[in-house]
DNA sequence: GTGAAAGCGCTAACAT
DNA sequence: ATGTTAGCGCTTTCAC
């Protein structure tokens, strides 16, 4: 790999020149530039990033990092997506970290991303209180929430209105008649499962209907605990004639378990889902979900968080996008 | 953010013996590596990743990247976790980039790489002779290519046999009865999609149907070229019986319109996918497939690249890896 | 308009 | 067992 040196000495000027030439400074010859844009060309150099970053904390390095809490989860990806997108378009690159809903793995990315010089961090933290991100805004580091909020700190934060969507897909199924409904929800430390359960009573109580802590399960947020807290749920006797699923993992896994129980949707057990999916509509039965915009909450973020890189004082913006409903045939 | 600089003066010595007790060198007094110790404490102190891999190119930075076609397939979000999973372990950060199986986006992310000074990389190139990738591994990068080999370079490969697989498929529909299968195909430029094209007609002959140009389409390997395809295949004139579909994007894309369009599955349209999903049994009908072990292609790829990392001079190694038919209702 | 010198945080080679 | 010196590739003064 060729270095700005190389190019120096090809170019037959300093290596300043050529930084000046790089980085599309004012105040350079013109004759100089087009002598230097050539050298450029013929050794193929790349400016080295590496160095880039670590010679100006000040200076755009063009890397943000995003901490991503379940990849497998069809709504990150989309939300990553959105993040990518805008991320792109305004040239930087960003770094990934999946740390599957594990703490001590999120810590660790976070250790390094801070270490990589980053310019700025996409999160949806583990908890309101997590205290290596609230350090991290702390110190400065432009940081922007998605999903999840931060308590005690002025942060940037993009996500919906869990109570109201929880509350459209739960009065729904109470509209259509179903009496014993129970939610299957993620961690119990992620906000979100806390709000969308706050929906869940809401609209029970809003119908008339008893709030039954038996039909509340809490999991881990995975596709293996919608399976397992579906069958418990559905082992129960009275058992639940409807299901609220906290997270599209939960609602695969909760639909795998009633497929194999051999129940049928939604005469004997309907289910609505918070996240839609691609491929809702194709599901068996059609799956009527609560649908968040994820690819414009990550595009939202990544607007933010460039916005912030470039004006770190502005005051503190908190985006709270619409659900909307989609009814299917599983309720 | 403490430097080295900063831990040395606090425990009284120099940056080179700091440095020492950070890697675990031998050769340090006990006691001075406590006092060091203590400092990193005390300072909190974060080795800067940026400035290691800066200084030294031939030691590892540990940082791999991997290029990712399209993070929206969850076969490559679980590729991509099996990876994830062997870096972890050892102590590699991963930098993730998703080119959305676009050949611009893919070169400007090699070269960010590059620049990055990655220690390793791995990649599901575009396309076999693939000019930039072919020049990353001959300039030295250890490489690995999962789901797509390169021509006229040796490299470590991990993939399935895809002929085999689309054989295993298209000869299971046949024996089935079905008469007229259409495939439809990712991009043409796409290893995959040309040896899935292999085993369809390979499958067809051996059941004695005729191999016919007009049921076969190339897409993009996207959902929405799934939905159009499939939509212009059901369109003819007679219409296809069955479908092989090349991915699971083109699987979901194909579905939906098969129910937009209110044929019945099997009975007026089968299909069979390739690439398997974890809610292939909640579709509807519940989806026979093709499944390629994708978290073990991600976990093989990741450990062939650090195997190659340490000993970069070994003989390149190709890893074919089997697929399944799962056999459900769809055909 | 251009360059020389210093330094970002770290490690490698060579002292002591 | 520890320190000194040099330098990775780049940007940032501050000269000229």
């Amino acid at each position: 790999m060729a270095s700005m040196n190389d190019v120096a000495r090809q170019a037959g000027v300093s290596v300043v020149t050529v930084s000046r030439v790089v980085n599309n400074s004012a105040n350079v010859n013109e004759l100089t530039r087009t002598r230097v844009l050539k050298a450029i060309k013929d050794l193929k150099y790349k400016p080295n990033r590496v160095a880039k970053r670590l010679r100006s904390k000040s200076l755009s390095g063009n890397l943000l990092g995003v901490m991503i809490p379940d990849i497998r989860n069809p709504f990150y990806v989309d939300v990553l997506r959105g993040i990518e997108d805008v991320a792109y378009h305004n040239n930087y690159a960003i770094i990934v970290c999946n740390f599957g809903q594990d703490e001590t793995k999120e810590k660790m990315y976070l250790d390094i991303l801070q270490s990589e010089s980053i310019d700025g961090l996409i999160v949806a933290p583990v908890r309101e209180d997590d205290a290596k991100v609230i350090s991290l805004v702390k110190s400065g580091l432009p940081l922007v929430c998605v999903d999840r909020g931060l308590v005690s700190v002025d942060v940037d934060v993009v996500l919906v209105d869990n109570v109201k969507g929880a509350f459209l897909a739960v009065d729904h199924l109470a509209k259509k008649g179903f009496k014993r409904i129970a939610y299957i929800a993620g961690k119990p430390e992620i906000p979100s499962s806390r709000y969308r359960g706050e929906g869940y009573r809401k609209a029970l109580e809003s119908n008339g209907l008893m709030y039954d802590e038996g039909l509340v399960k809490y999991g881990d947020s995975s596709h293996e605990s919608g399976v397992r807290l579906c069958a418990e749920l559905l082992e129960m006797d009275p058992r639940p004639d409807a299901l609220f699923t906290g997270n599209n993992l939960i609602t695969l896994g909760a639909l795998e378990t009633i497929h194999n129980l051999g129940l049928s949707i939604p005469q004997e057990v309907g289910i609505v889902g918070f996240d839609d999916m691609p491929w809702s509509s194709s599901l068996n039965p059609s799956l009527t979900a609560v649908r968040q915009p994820a690819y414009e909450i990550g595009k939202r973020a990544a607007e933010l968080l460039i916005h912030r890189i470039s004006e770190p004082g502005r005051a503190a913006i908190s985006m709270m996008l619409n659900t909307e409903l989609i009814v299917r045939k599983s309720s």
